[in-house]
DNA sequence: TTCATTTCTTAACTTTAGTGAACGAATTTA
DNA sequence: TAAATTCGTTCACTAAAGTTAAGAAATGAA
């Protein structure tokens, strides 16, 4: 489990063995069964998770419905926006399937970037890569349609459309299920034409 | 002019007069006239922008249309995606007013950074900033239709609606201007009935 | 297994956005 | 200033998403 951790890692820095059993002193690895909620709306945290094996999911509820707004699978990480302002958070986080996780709150992440400069590196790397992502997937979202963001997301993350329920996968296409159905029906529809 | 600039960083961190003509000495303040363009679809540089007067828009050309995805305006900065990855730029930016500009490329900012580490500090800051803001918007974006998204603009951005006009306003909302005009005709109308 | 709940799909109807065209107003350009 | 272009709005029509309801399929719990 720890090796899927350390091959990530290794992608942006490597790390002596002292390093290595720093973190793993630090006792960070979860096992959380799917519908498990990690966080409450309402909730003060201060903890980050990244998804070692598995699939969480961040959504609100407006008006009594959830609305999905993300998943994070294998190798992505999620810090959520009241662990950093130390507010209430405005959403909920929840599994999707079974998921092992890193959960590390951010003493300890203070504690190990003292310790390991390379850390803070790392950090700064991977949050310049999020930030650029992020960018990217908000300005899809903006210029296409939901049959569009359908295509693009069968094409890009085609895991996702089999692991995730379809109502869940119809809000963070910003759309109904009523309207997801419809809308495979329709590219059905034309492929067969 | 300056003091805008040193406004704005104190905020942040605090400068000596060493660090503050360092950064004069840079000569990075720009003067541009509207509608000029400062990026284009498939040119590679390594320019930021950061805004100290003014308004630029940043915006893909598909299928021969326009489409606005951002805004930045008065204390708000913009690293295109080409700077990061030195790939030709997928998008254009240009000014919606007269615009006074910081434009500094990323061989600057690693100078400065060496040699004054508050400012990679302060970068830092700014950056978890907007990641944070930018996930927030998205969140909104997703979550909402083209009428709250206006009703939501009307109440964060409203100097946006005065100075940017309605077609590129329009597809920043995810809409056509005809949608738009339509929309804010039936706002009208909903508060008179 | 059986019952209950959740999920997905379909359908009819309503509302809203996209499209193409027209027109006046505002802005540019020559 | 005059002509040309761009811009914003309106209209009629089309296409797609929202809504409400119903039923089948899958899932989960007793």
């Amino acid at each position: 489990m720890q090796d899927i951790l350390f091959d990530f890692i290794s992608k942006y820095v490597s790390l002596t063995e002292d390093e290595k059993n720093a973190i793993l002193s630090l006792d960070i690895f979860r096992s959380v069964k799917k519908g498990a909620i990690l966080l409450k709306e309402g909730q003060k945290s201060q903890d980050n998770y990244f998804v070692l094996k598995g699939c969480i999911r961040k959504y609100y509820i407006i008006d009594g419905e959830e609305k999905t707004t993300a998943f994070f699978t294998e190798m992505e990480g999620l810090t959520p926006h009241c662990a950093i302002n130390n507010a209430p958070s405005e959403y909920f986080i929840s599994c999707v399937e079974d998921t092992i996780l890193i959960v590390a709150n951010t003493d300890m992440g203070v504690e190990l970037n003292t310790k390991f400069p390379k850390f803070q590196l790392m950090c700064g790397v991977l949050s310049e890569e999020l930030l650029a992502k992020q960018q990217i997937n908000f300005d899809e979202f903006k210029t296409s349609s939901p049959e569009q963001r359908y295509m693009n997301l069968l094409q890009k993350r085609p895991d996702l459309i089999q692991r995730v329920p379809q109502h869940q996968l119809a809000s963070y296409l910003g759309i109904k299920p009523q309207s997801l159905s419809r809308l495979r029906a329709r590219i059905v529809e034309k492929n067969k034409g």
